[in-house]
DNA sequence: CGACTTTGTATCGTGATACGATATGAGGGC
DNA sequence: GCCCTCATATCGTATCACGATACAAAGTCG
């Protein structure tokens, strides 16, 4: 790789499109297995999001809209449809009555479990594909 | 990470989430970065790509088509409104008559020199953010 | 060299969803 | 208690990828 300041070379712009090729190809796989599960990816990612949440298994509405990277009131709207269909659920901040906990229900804990399985081993398919050129 | 077929543990799951997290941020950095110059985060994934062609600085729609990982039909879309803004042109193809080739403009490479340089310099920056967990 | 299939591009209408602007109500400092 | 900030929620809007469809060129095979 070039040096900092530097113009790239094709081989540059060649491994800048290889990774984001990468990106979007586990993207994409991510999607399509997803959909066959019947939720879309914006549902996985915040049922990821709650489960991988450091120590805790839940979170409120304004942590996800900074993992998910997000505005928050799209993060409401995701929860919103995302409780429609039973995969989570809302109950009372312990700390700030303001707040939300949003956590995962049954149903929500059985699919992450299926579907994340399913990237672990997409992930390690993909091998270096997806790693970063610096 | 757990060996095959075994279920996630929680740490598993963090780092699924991680890299998911890593993933997003890369894009949100990419798509407020290629917004500030002008263009959305498909056309800069568009201009990417052409530069980025094995061995070539063109390609055909639908060569594109796979490698952002889209529906050839969005592709054309993508290409027009890339066209309308003065970044990509359409050419005739050398070989096949039906297809197209799409090649950057004086302004499409200009744009992109730029945008391909911050965008390495956060793939650095964010070091091992980005490398997925295996 | 015709008829039939495949391949590449293009058009149109639709659906999903992230966003900005805005509202409401609970903290917390003084 | 007053004011300002923070967390969540609502609503209208715009973008964009998609499926369905169309058409033209290329390949195929008798």
């Amino acid at each position: 790789m070039t040096t900092e300041g530097e113009p790239l070379t094709k081989r540059d712009f060649e491994a800048l499109a290889r990774f984001r090729f990468g990106i979007r190809s586990y993207l994409r796989f991510s999607e399509e297995t997803v959909r066959g599960h019947g939720l879309t990816p914006q549902q996985y990612q915040l049922l990821l999001a709650l489960k991988g949440f450091p120590d805790r298994d839940w979170a409120s509405v304004r942590e996800l809209a900074d993992r998910l990277q997000l505005r928050h009131n799209s993060v409401v709207e995701l929860v919103n449809r995302a409780q429609g269909e039973g995969l989570v659920t809302r109950a009372a901040h312990p700390t700030d009555a303001r707040a939300v906990r949003v956590l995962l229900t049954k149903l929500g804990e059985k699919v992450l479990a299926q579907l994340s399985t399913l990237h672990r081993d997409e992930l390690r398919r993909m091998g270096s594909a997806l790693t970063p050129p610096v």
